[in-house]
DNA sequence: ATTTTTGCCTAACAAACGTTAGTAATTTCA
DNA sequence: TGAAATTACTAACGTTTGTTAGGCAAAAAT
């Protein structure tokens, strides 16, 4: 019932040491001896230790990226979309702590060469969370003079989970979404209507 | 001129790398070329790596809980209290780029018999933050059933500066701390009064 | 004027690092 | 059954790491 390769394994037991420890903290001894194996062994699998973080970041970053497309697809209103597209962050963040670490605390460890390119996914994924504040703008229901800050400030809070986030805590990823929304939207919406 | 000792330039170098490289990537001998010296020189001024780790971090703590004893106990009100309190927040994290940067990211990599104090001074911080929610609450002006909740929201947004913030970039500290104060106290605020 | 202190140096250390080479055992596939 | 691929091993490599020892010149203190 190990249907999960060699490999999948040491990315997934590296992520957890990168998270605790730190990239270069994590020596490839301690991610071999968290699965019983010699360091050496690991390279029958993999490159380098530089290609383990470089996995790490860029598959969160796809997956990140699918969803916030995928939500800019579905949705018309722009209420909707930017519900939705908080509550997916939160759903990838929670549903696997140590890569999302990784991703979010340990890129700038990257090898300078891919750099570049990653910095690139993370803009991108930025401009879809923009694009829906330009819309809630045409849509009138939104108000955000300076959409790069506003962006930053949604994701900062959406990122800020890795920090504090426990599974075996008393908020559920869905009611951490729900009150994330909650905040975040308050703070966006037009305020005409209040004395 | 140069009133500054010898043990500050290094203290000041070493927030400098830790914050580009982190930690355990910055070398001493980084830190001794950045002062045009040897590594072994570093140590007629200090004791070890790790206490310029702790010196950051706990100058850090010292200040910004000093910050925000001072602003409980200048104000009366709850929205005047938070609202100073961020702006303190945003004046100290920019005002020194490296050492917060260190404070926020690396303090995990404090000497382990260390990180307990660390973590409770952190919680005192916090903690200062959720006695102005529950004044404001008392006050019958912030909404915020979870305070935990909401006071790392706050506090995600504000370290989150340190992420972005370009000294030279088209936003004053002031415009920051006046953005992210009405954000937040919007999302905050009792709703009772909208349709 | 002489001692003490300061601040740097060179040289070296033991330990830890990522990684390679070469090999042996097991598993997969023709 | 035999060949090929997979996965692990031991041993070792060249670097880099934080730090110590001991010395030497300039500055400060007596």
């Amino acid at each position: 019932m190990d249907t999960i390769s060699r490999k999948e394994q040491i990315i997934k037991a590296s992520a957890k040491l990168f998270r605790e420890k730190g990239f270069e903290a994590a020596s490839m001894r301690d991610i071999a001896k968290e699965l019983g194996i010699e360091a050496a062994s690991l390279y029958s699998h993999i490159k380098s230790k530089d290609e383990l973080l470089e996995t790490i970041c860029f598959r969160m970053a796809d997956e990140l990226l699918k969803a916030i497309d995928e939500v800019n697809d579905v949705y018309f209103n722009a209420e909707e979309k930017l519900n939705s597209a908080i509550k997916n962050h939160v759903k990838i963040v929670t549903g696997d702590l140590d890569a999302s670490s990784v991703f979010i605390r340990e890129w700038r460890r990257l090898p300078k060469e891919k750099l570049p390119e990653f910095i690139k996914l993370r803009n991108k994924y930025e401009d879809g969370f923009k694009q829906i504040l330009v819309n809630g703008e045409n849509e009138n229901v939104f108000e955000a003079p300076d959409k790069k800050f506003a962006v930053l400030t949604i994701l900062s809070a959406v990122n800020w989970i890795t920090e504090w986030y426990n599974p075996k805590g008393n908020m559920t990823p869905d009611e951490i979404a729900e009150h994330l929304s909650n905040f975040i939207l308050t703070g966006l919406r037009v305020k005409t209507l209040q004395s």
